[in-house]
RNA sequence: GGCCCUAUCGUCUAGUGGCCUAGGACGUAGCCCUCUCAAGGCUAAAACUCGGGUUCGAAUCCCGAUAGGGUCACCA
């Protein structure tokens, strides 16, 4: 039997990373085995514009790479995967399980079943309906509608047993029917509910895996009771832990942003993400800029492989020490087994650390390419950037080093492509280095060195800036860190000759002309 | 509140009765390297929720407590 996972998003306009890693496992056990991985669409209760609102699911779907065999915007030979184009399909199987008495007309009106529950929790009892407007005859649902009542479609749940299921992650559970709730399959307009159309919706593409978060166990014996009333074959099923918010172990919301900034770690990673953003003039309200949301890691510039990397190791490990994998290997050696049970925390920190790890790995060649958007985005280079502009960034991007942690960070060294004479300068660095001696005495000679150094080029100023402190007998530090202000403006950055060299003699000079003008206030 | 689930360093985790003086990773601290900033190297601090059992022996098994989480919608 092939085996089929899926990943059912409801169409919200967002991607939550706690989503993605389910979306994750699901993909990987499908991999492993062989099988198809289909992307269903749950939008049964929904108004909006579902095209609109997958849009960003799909793309960030495929910046991971997370491919689908079958569903939106593929198609395949199980459909329709949108839930909405189902109704009819779902209304029959309805009437297959009120045909069969397992399910019934109920005409109870909203504030009557909320008055019930509430007494039920004041009284310390399980919330269970009482069916006292259970419609069982014809002549009681004529009654009730006499009454100006609506009916809706319950499910006629066993008030005694046990529901037995195996699940690969938690073992053997065990629920007393007797505590599952009477729930609304079809509501009185006719529409029907999330968990009737997942019954209907796994049986119809032939799913084998349920592979879904934890706060899904206390569905699995409802949707076993009408499977099995429709006489559908059980899936194997697998609940994964929660991803948990930063700190805590309450379910990971990105309305609670707000909350996370709180801590030092999360508000600090987000302030780097925030300030590239804003250079390049993404809208970074909580519904766009969250980094609970995926798409917050694809507009900074994170690698789709570090955060996959990441999320595999949230709630699963291989073994005592292995933490790195490829995709093929996370393929290869994914097995539900081995997923924890307990509840795993975000942690950006250590997601940034996979980032930098990887991004280290990345051939400057496509660093550069990657990074270039960034700065046409920042309107520092023009769209089509020219040959000499793109030569530029592969210097940049290759002194920078593992500095450039994520690709927006190209605009950390936003100072090369402003043009000499708008280049700003940190007041307090040229206090320090310029303003007064040692460097207010060096600057001159060194504005030689640049001036005369042949070839231009990093060692060749490295030797001569080198001889220079020896001759003088000076520490290197201030006398780099002066030419370095002199050129740059500030006081950190990559290597000052690999900086003087990029910039070419030219505008070294031009540079240090100018912090010389502007000594005088 | 009922039902269900979970419980190892701050965080992610290894651990399935003796290999545990509890391992790895992120983070943190210190040192080294170094033209600043990074990166890199080395070192360190840091955990079995508690209480009872079972056993020669328990992080591991059982019971209880505690704590946290999920769920009980005409949401998905």
């Amino acid at each position: 039997m092939t085996v089929r996972t899926r990943f059912a998003p409801s169409p919200t306009g967002y991607l939550h990373i706690g989503g993605v890693r389910t979306a994750l496992f699901n993909w990987l056990y499908a991999r492993k085995h062989g099988g198809q991985f289909i992307l269903r669409i749950d939008d049964t209760d929904q108004q909006r514009n579902v095209a609109e609102a997958l849009q960003p699911i799909l793309d960030g779907f495929r910046w991971l790479g997370l491919d689908w065999d079958e569903g939106a915007a593929v198609g395949g030979p199980c459909g329709p995967y949108y839930q909405s184009h189902k109704l009819d399909r779902y209304q029959e199987a309805v009437r297959q399980l009120l045909d069969k008495g397992l399910a019934y007309w109920d005409y109870a009106r909203p504030e009557e079943t909320k008055a019930e529950m509430e007494a039920a929790e004041k009284e310390k009892r399980p919330k269970i309906y009482s069916r006292r407007w259970m419609a069982v005859t014809e002549a009681d649902r004529k009654r009730f509608e006499a009454e100006g009542r609506q009916a809706a479609v319950k499910l006629k749940m066993p008030r005694e047993g046990v529901c037995r299921f195996h699940d690969h992650v938690r073992g053997d559970v065990e629920v007393a029917w007797a505590g599952e709730q009477d729930t609304v399959i079809q509501r009185s307009d006719g529409t029907v509910m999330y968990n009737l159309a997942n019954v209907v919706d796994d049986f119809d593409m032939k799913i084998t895996h349920v592979i879904r978060a934890e706060e899904h166990l206390s569905n699995t014996p409802r949707q076993i009771f009408m499977l099995e009333g429709l006489g559908y074959p059980r899936p194997e099923y697998a609940h994964v832990p929660a991803v948990s918010e930063p700190g805590s172990k309450n379910k990971l919301s990105k309305r609670k942003i707000a909350q996370y900034l709180k801590n030092p770690d999360f508000k600090k990673m987000y302030d780097h993400a925030k300030a590239l953003a804003d250079r390049v003039g993404l809208t970074t309200t909580p519904d766009s800029f969250n980094p609970v949301l995926i798409d917050f890691y694809k507009q900074v510039g994170y690698l789709p492989d570090a955060v996959m990397n990441y999320l595999v190791l949230l709630g699963w490990s291989l073994d005592d020490k292995t933490e790195d994998f490829t995709r093929q290997q996370m393929i290869d050696l994914f097995s539900l087994d081995r997923v924890v049970k307990a509840s795993a925390s975000l942690d950006v920190k250590k997601l940034f650390a996979f980032q930098e790890r990887y991004m280290q790995a990345v051939p400057v060649a496509e660093k550069a390419e990657r990074a270039l958007p960034y700065l046409v985005r920042a309107g520092l280079v023009p769209d089509p950037a020219p040959a000499e502009v793109r030569a530029t960034v592969g210097q940049i991007v290759e002194a920078a080093g593992p500095r450039l942690k994520v690709f927006g960070d190209i605009l950390d060294y936003d100072d090369f492509f402003l043009p000499d004479d708008q280049l700003p300068y940190d007041e307090k660095a040229l206090d320090k280095h310029l303003r007064k001696d040692p460097g207010a005495g060096w600057i001159g000679d060194l504005r030689a060195i640049v001036a005369s150094a042949e070839p231009f080029d990093a060692p060749t100023l490295k030797q001569r800036i080198e001889e220079f402190i020896q001759a003088r007998g000076a520490k290197p530090i201030p006398v780099t860190q002066t030419l370095r202000v002199a050129v740059t403006g500030k006081e950190v950055g990559f290597g000052v000759y690999e900086t003087l060299a990029i910039l070419g003699r030219d505008r070294c000079l031009a540079r240090i002309d100018r912090a010389l003008g502007l000594l005088v206030k």
